[in-house]
DNA sequence: AATTATTTTGTAATCATTACATTTAATGAA
DNA sequence: TTCATTAAATGTAATGATTACAAAATAATT
């Protein structure tokens, strides 16, 4: 079941500007301070899915006074107005992600890039659920991305 | 694309009785010490996904001297002689699953129980992988459960 | 400008997990 | 059985990501 292309690129966080930036900040209820512009930039233009001190070594020469604590308030901050999502792949780190539609990841185990993949699994039909609400889908495959097998 | 009920059946982990216990981690080459054995059919008989923590706390009346060094250590050894998956659902915990074939798990966000169910994520064609050589899958959904539900 | 509220920061605490060294138990040969 | 060797279990300390908290800096309001 595939859905409307409408809904699907609306879906698709693109890279943005920093008015674009603020002003999705500000529509989402976060008032648009330099660190919480800097931080959803490097997040949603690098789409490297960080952990919040991969964030935090981004930015500290730019913004020479950033704090750790900072920057896991502003994840908070962004978590708490749904403009994020938290994702988990290996024990001890959360890492973060821009796009909050219902998608997954995959990790290479040699390059340790995340790749971001559209599913739905409404496709798959779980008769163990049944008469269960379903809130929240979280999905992540390990493997080797096509980049790697390549370069043998 | 159903798999062969021979196969299926093959992968769902029953109760065990203590001499199964010590055959399996034979099978799978390892020693049957009594901290293993317990540790093992706890993680397989209650299936409740359980911590590291929870696993000690459930044992230590028994096994008076058990350390929760111990605990980690055996659940290395497990992971490693392939026996038991780690499930990763919140931050800062990792849960243990005796049940190794691939399989999604459901949290109730009201009773904190993890239910688990089968999928298939191979049913779905992810054309963003194509070229990708994926080797583990893992899935969770939060929700409410129908036990939950049904009880207002 | 003064006051108040918000944001940012640094330091210390927490807590799950791991490292490491020691003790205990099991195994095998003499 | 005893001694020597290996494996298993344990306790304590270290690690490292995240959180708590209070103070400092900044922005907004009167």
């Amino acid at each position: 079941m595939i859905k409307h292309n409408e809904i699907e690129r609306e879906n698709i966080m693109k890279i943005m500007s920093i008015p674009e930036i603020k002003e999705y900040l500000n529509n989402n209820g976060i008032k648009p301070s330099l660190p919480r512009i800097k931080i959803f930039e490097y997040l949603n233009n690098y789409k490297s899915h960080p952990t919040a001190d991969e964030i935090y070594l981004a930015l500290i020469d730019e913004l020479i006074t950033l704090s750790k604590t900072t920057v896991y308030n502003t994840m908070d901050l962004f978590l708490k107005h749904n403009i994020i999502i938290q994702i988990l792949i290996e024990e001890n780190e959360i890492r973060y992600d821009s796009l909050t539609s219902n998608h997954g990841h995959f990790k290479c185990i040699k390059c340790n890039k995340i790749y971001d993949f559209k599913y739905d699994l409404a496709d798959i039909s779980i008769k163990e659920l049944n008469g269960f609400s379903l809130n929240e889908y979280h999905t992540y495959i390990k493997g080797i991305c096509k980049n790697c097998s390549e370069n043998k």
